[in-house]
DNA sequence: CTCGGAGCCTGTCTGC
DNA sequence: TGCAGACAGGCTCCGA
């Protein structure tokens, strides 16, 4: 479950393995994966960055851009060639079950000094190659850059009338905020996640904004989410889960009334977690 | 244009 | 113990 802390994460640490390596080929081990990785031959990669939810690989020379999606499973693991202990490219010590996770092996690019190995269990996850990169940047506006200000925030909210919590996961509007962050920020802005998202006072959209920006920074700071009851805990091992405040929660007395309980509702087949007490919907 | 729902996919958990 | 069904969820597609 990846979302812009957990890619942030991702790309960054990766960027500290791969940056220089060169690519002999781009192997592809699932039906689904679909690409010219011939393409990638001989070519350096210069840049590891995120963008919206994706890594995006970025190669010296004439353009040309790979985008790795994870969604909802899908790992990105730095394997070196010398030192026979593969890691997970997001964090050094990990232990690597070679065994459990073979099987979701997806793709491989096979580099000069190691394998940047792609696995993915319920293979949502994509790979693209694109020589445009204006094709693989999301509309969306990123919510850690100067543009996103709470003014340009108000502006995108305007005239809609879908709840908030769906809203905030329209990847068209704003990028990254995926299911649990969405929960997070909400119940920090005190903001009820069935509220109008077009109907939010100015006020609340300063609220929102602030609050957006720093859960996302904060979690970005811990290496994002990990949860421990995942399949196995690889990949990303952050430690933003011991922040969270209600995703996940359900029927937990809230940490910030002390007296209102954590409830779980559905929004387009979606759980979402808000605090009965202090997440009022607003008097319509 | 906006919005909701189905479908994709597989491992885990729950109930019978 | 074994099986069926529900569930997890990012994103795209389709229909209203």
């Amino acid at each position: 479950m990846p979302e812009l802390p957990e890619v942030e994460t991702v790309a960054r640490q990766l960027a500290t393995s791969i940056i220089g390596e060169r690519v002999e080929k781009l192997e592809f081990l699932d039906s689904k994966l679909v690409g010219d990785g011939v393409l990638l031959a001989a070519r350096t990669i210069s840049s590891v960055q995120r963008l919206g939810k994706q890594v995006v690989l970025f190669f010296s020379g004439s353009p040309l851009f790979v985008s790795v999606h994870l969604r909802m499973t899908g790992r990105l693991i730095w394997e070196p060639k010398k030192l026979g202990k593969p890691f997970a490219a997001s964090e050094p010590r990990y232990v690597f079950e070679k065994a459990a996770t073979e099987k979701s092996l997806r793709a491989i690019f096979h580099c000069t000094h190691g394998c940047l190995k792609f696995y993915d269990t319920r293979r949502f996850g994509t790979i693209e190659l694109s020589t445009s990169l204006e094709k693989l940047t999301p509309r969306g506006l990123e919510p850690l850059s100067d543009a996103c200000t709470w003014e340009a925030l108000w502006q995108l909210l305007n005239r809609s009338h879908q709840p908030l919590k769906q809203w905030l996961l329209r990847q068209d509007r704003l990028v990254g905020i995926g299911n649990i962050y969405a929960s997070e920020i909400l119940f920090a802005a005190k903001l009820h996640p069935q509220t109008p998202a077009g109907g939010l006072s100015k006020r609340e959209v300063q609220c929102l904004h602030r609050e957006m920006q720093r859960i996302l920074q904060e979690a970005i700071d811990n290496c994002g989410t990990t949860f421990s009851d995942f399949q196995d805990t690889s990949g990303s091992l952050g430690s933003y889960q011991n922040f969270l405040q209600v995703y996940g929660r359900e029927g937990e007395r809230c940490t910030r009334c002390r007296r209102g309980l954590i409830q779980r509702l559905t929004q387009g087949g979606r759980s979402t977690f808000y605090c009965e007490r202090c997440q009022k919907m607003p008097r319509s």
